[in-house]
DNA sequence: AACCAACCTTGGTACGACCAAGATAACCGG
DNA sequence: CCGGTTATCTTGGTCGTACCAAGGTTGGTT
């Protein structure tokens, strides 16, 4: 991410920032998480499973911002590696219930961890205040 | 971009943020770049046609962050419809030199107008002060 | 019972970011 | 001036994220 003299119309678009702090991100966390054999996702729904309990796949996926079809992909690796358990809904034959294993939630923290860190290293720029400032203006305007 | 409720602790993960951030503003400039049969890539090559004058492939793609192969499709359709001339340099016969057309001069223009609409679209829950800090603040952080 | 809605599954698309290898041309040390 | 190294462009791929659409099953409603 050189970028040692980008167009001034560009640096002056919002939307350009985000995007290439977005894939430096993308790029950090790829690698933390390759080295943890997770992925972005993962962390996610785990921490939707933790903060809301047991729920349906699409539940999930609308808390998280996840869609449908991904939210498979993502359910069959988790539960392969035995963070979260399918379980048929009794009362809804539809659904399939995930739940967070005792696995998951120490997986969860571990996570959390990884992308702590991930986080100063994008952020090494901005002062403890700066980045929470950051946080809570993209907050609002996803809102 | 529901996420009504999303975990707490991917709402303190600035990553996450910006990367749903980065999603959301991909979507808009996709919708209003198709309806103008553009791409966000255009507008950052044809900025730094105009900011630093003709240039070759790779010292573009520098400036403005994007890969020798990705600059080679874009200038492909950019040549194509007349926005860009791709010249063997005579200084240097390895390099193409790429010059900004009248007609090119004219689309970054038209392409500028098109995302500052989509900054607003992107940023109307913040004030326009807020969008000049979390503006400064992701420059920073990128540099 | 019939229809509609919700959920999961499957399989596809598009695009951005990235990587590797080959071809050509320039440069530089000997 | 020759040979090796570097720089540029081209080509052709991979990977991950964000989508979208269709089909099957179950649940709810009328």
């Amino acid at each position: 991410m050189e970028m040692e003299e980008s167009p001034t119309r560009l640096r002056g678009k919002p939307s350009w920032l985000i995007s290439k702090a977005s894939a430096r991100a993308h790029r950090l966390i790829g690698e933390a998480m390759a080295a943890a054999g997770g992925r972005a996702y993962h962390f996610a729904i785990l921490a939707a499973l933790e903060e809301y309990g047991p729920d349906s796949q699409v539940r999930i996926g609308q808390r998280c911002g996840i869609d449908q079809s991904d939210m498979h992909a993502m359910l069959k690796e988790l539960t392969e590696q035995g963070h979260v358990a399918r379980s048929p809904d009794p009362n809804d034959r539809r659904r399939n219930l995930i739940t967070l294993t005792p696995v998951g939630r120490q997986r969860l923290d571990e996570l959390d961890a990884t992308l702590s860190t991930v986080q100063d290293n994008l952020l090494n720029a901005l002062s403890p205040a700066e980045r929470d400032h950051l946080t809570a203006l993209l907050a609002r305007a996803l809102a």
